[in-house]
DNA sequence: AGGACTGTAACGGCGCGTAATAGTCG
DNA sequence: ACGACTATTACGCGCCGTTACAGTCC
């Protein structure tokens, strides 16, 4: 307000992030990543801290979290930055959501290598679609099949 | 039915391919993967084609594609495979999943990165919150903190 | 004949997309 | 005072999970 805090509108921050604004006001509803102000007319104003957070939430959905998870983990990461705020089980928690980052990246490498295998699979589809011409059209010779333009 | 087709039902399709039974009535009820077969009392009999047109539809899955667009690409990739029976237009069709394949495989690839990112991250705040202890225990003296079992 | 499996029907729910309508900002 | 932006409210959808209840297989 009166210091130099820098705040954006949800308009903003939606672009920087590649998130909708629809995303943001359910994350904010739902209390998941809320603005931390408000403008006298009721717009929402992020922070830029708000904007990190927002940054890393977009960064964990890969891992295929529920949003409720998403918090938790955001939540535990902030508190494991100063250990000053941290709580009994917290230690616990975090090696949970450690092996299930870790079984996500496993699953992201298969469904890459599945995805490079499906493009390879459209590419020969594609070759064999192009090596033979439509089927009304019926070469004249066989050594005519080399005017394909 | 007479001859040496192998069908199996829906339980042991389930397991094999990795998809819940819902999923499977789900997509047969819809068209995109439907069971060749039924016993006489009703129950779902996958043919061997069957299994492999599921397989194929889940490595589509990382795609991000509807499950419309899932029936469109496993369509015109089964087409592909003779030349025999396309259509007119199959060519463009298939060019265009061609490059939603490639851009899917980089948002993967990206997300990949991210994940990474992101388990690096919660080591490190494992780390920080191993190395302190717990907020009641303070050490009797310095030179106790070697303590740790 | 009993237990494992399967059938259909129906409701529910997450995570938003998408209007519709009205208010706010520079 | 204009246009661009934003607010809230509400309905809808895709893709199944999850009962509930009944029938089928060996």
């Amino acid at each position: 307000l009166s210091d130099g805090e820098r705040f954006r509108q949800i308009g903003e921050v939606a672009d920087r992030v590649g998130l909708s604004l629809r995303t943001l006001r359910y994350w904010g509803e739902i209390g998941l990543a809320a603005p931390s102000a408000r403008t006298e007319g009721g717009f929402r104003l992020y922070s830029e801290k708000d904007v990190e957070r927002l940054l890393l939430l977009k960064q964990m959905k890969p891992l295929g979290l529920t949003l409720d998870e998403m918090a938790s983990l955001a939540d535990l990461l902030e508190r494991a930055q100063d250990p000053a705020g941290r709580i009994e089980g917290d230690i616990e928690s975090l090696s949970a959501y450690a092996e299930r980052a870790a079984e996500a990246i496993e699953k992201l490498e298969r469904q890459l290598d599945w995805a490079h295998g499906l493009r390879a699979n459209i590419g020969e589809g594609l070759d064999r679609l192009r090596a033979a011409p439509e089927p009304r059209v019926a070469p004249r010779s066989a050594s005519a099949e080399r005017n394909v333009g």
